[in-house]
DNA sequence: TAAAGAAATTAGCCAAGGCTAATTTTTATG
DNA sequence: CATAAAAATTAGCCTTGGCTAATTTCTTTA
């Protein structure tokens, strides 16, 4: 019996993400590097963390840092898959670094799987085909 | 001189092209045709349209209806645009109308019109070419 | 044209997520 | 090992955008 999903915030997929991301690149994730990372203050994230910890997605010990409950990590997986696909797929049409990384913070928190595995598969069809990607490109005003 | 652009929130967004719509399919968008058509409360519209106003996106005029102004129908035109091409886009991708309804509702705010357009050409290549429509579809998991 | 009904507004409430300033707790260092 | 520095928390505030209940204003109709 899978756990109920829940439909959590995108400020909640947010925090997830980005605390999967700390523990990935520097081993752990307090509430300080949050706050930097995320470009907010610590009393926010402290509020915040507070949160995510009575809702069963992480658990804090101050000052060492939090580790992801098993569903904030699965959560935490699918907004970086989410994030990762759809950077490929605006880089690849050619969008500038910067308006992929605003379109893509924006639209992560809203992509169904079904959308997600057809945007994936585009992809591949995409890089596989230059000459495809070259009319799609030369089609854009 | 271009008026400055003032990044609108989602609800604002959402507001507008609601009002455009009503405007377009019955002639005219009071109170009480917005909250009905978002399911929300009239309070809440009245609040809405109160800010709308301030801000110069919409004239009100009690129990007669709204009508955008210039800088609001741009906005609500740009919206709507967005809407479309990215249902286009899932439809065509072959996303049960159900979730192309939430997730374009989710990522219309979110597109920048570079993103629009790349989206755009490929709709045009998946329409244009069958073979590629199939290949892609039948590459997702 | 007066009264019923529809539309709109007001008042007061709530939750989510931000903020700053002040304080507490833990760690690290001279 | 005392204390400075870093990390965390608390308290109190703000804005956005919802809500209900009560009230007001306009329109419609008997």
């Amino acid at each position: 019996m899978i756990k109920s999903g829940k439909r959590s915030s995108s400020a909640v997929e947010d925090y997830l993400e980005r605390i999967q991301e700390l523990i990935d690149s520097k081993g752990y994730a307090r509430v300080v590097d949050i706050a930097l990372s995320l470009g907010i203050s610590q009393a926010s994230v402290t509020n915040m963390v507070k949160r995510l910890d009575a809702e069963g997605f992480v658990k804090h010990e101050r000052y060492r840092g939090l580790i992801l409950t098993d569903e904030g990590r699965a959560i935490a997986r699918a907004v970086i898959d989410r994030h990762r696909i759809l950077t490929e797929f605006l880089r690849l049409l050619g969008i500038s670094e910067s308006e992929v990384e605003r379109d893509v913070e924006g639209m992560e928190h809203h992509l169904s799987s079904s959308s997600l595995g057809a945007i994936e598969s585009l992809c591949r069809e995409l890089t596989s085909n230059r000459e495809l990607l070259q009319k799609v490109r030369s089609g854009m005003k």
